[in-house]
DNA sequence: ATTGCAAATGAGAACGATTATCATTCGTAT
DNA sequence: ATACGAATGATAATCGTTCTCATTTGCAAT
């Protein structure tokens, strides 16, 4: 149990609810949850929490670098536990399946065009939309 | 006069707000704008349009691939006349100045990235943000 | 352990962007 | 010129998110 630093290291007051939103994060199988995902998830576990203190949770987090927070399309932001190196993502437009990646090329040639626009580049945000092959994507032709 | 032409071949009837949408669009120096600030600018010039019409009419522009929206940070969507080969942004987060670029070898990792992965890539965002560098844009420290 | 106070919480109102509703008007094929 | 279905505009509704404010909590100092 070593989240209460996490959340202190962060400058944030270690409170039930910001720690229950944590664990989640970090429990979750799937890594990219929505706000609403989280709320309904501890809901279901028998946790009490309003629906604005888990987004006030989730944007605390964020501004700590705890979290990031990715505007994917269709309307509601995702949010992911912050685990390790930066990463962009690869979105099924089908089951919504979101996989990661890291490419040493794309990122050295961003910089360099940032560079030479004129930009002190801050970050970026790359995000891939496709057909995906998982077997249970219905947008999978069933041909076999 | 081509316009009424565009809207035909894009299979939607011709009519005058979709007139003055995409003629604003064509005009416009600032080639990047939402749709409140396309029925501003079009009330501004004396025409009368609903703001439903305006949306009305970038979403089905979109679908017939004349205009793409582009969901930066900032809630509100942006819509730009689809012109000619595609390209990436780079947005400035303290004045908003948005500038394009094409870059090959980018596109072409982002195409091997997503057939290693599996998928079959239909398209993609990315957008970097960072300080420009624009006499007048307000983050910029004067020195000088 | 108890107290006090600022900070955090929860319920619901408020908000901004976008979409839906519906009576009226327009575009166009006849 | 006519008629019909599609498009429009005003406004209500919706959705995701943030704000308000009365109550509760974490925690530092006793």
């Amino acid at each position: 149990m070593h989240q209460p630093e996490h959340l202190k290291n962060a400058g944030l007051k270690s409170t039930l609810p910001r720690l229950k939103v944590l664990e989640l994060l970090e429990n979750a199988q799937d890594r990219h949850l929505t706000a609403e995902d989280i709320y309904r998830k501890l809901h279901e576990a028998g946790e009490e929490i309003g629906l604005a203190t888990v987004y006030r949770a989730l944007t605390q987090f964020e501004a700590a670098g705890l979290v990031t927070r990715h505007n994917f399309e269709g309307g509601q932001a995702v949010f992911e536990l912050e685990r390790g190196p930066h990463h962009d993502h690869i979105v099924c437009v089908h089951c919504g399946r979101v996989d990661e990646f890291y490419d040493k090329i794309i990122e050295e040639r961003q910089r360099a065009i940032a560079k030479k626009l004129g930009f002190k580049l801050h970050e970026h945000t790359m995000t891939l939309y496709g057909e995906c092959s998982g077997r249970d994507c219905p947008g999978r032709k069933n041909k076999g």
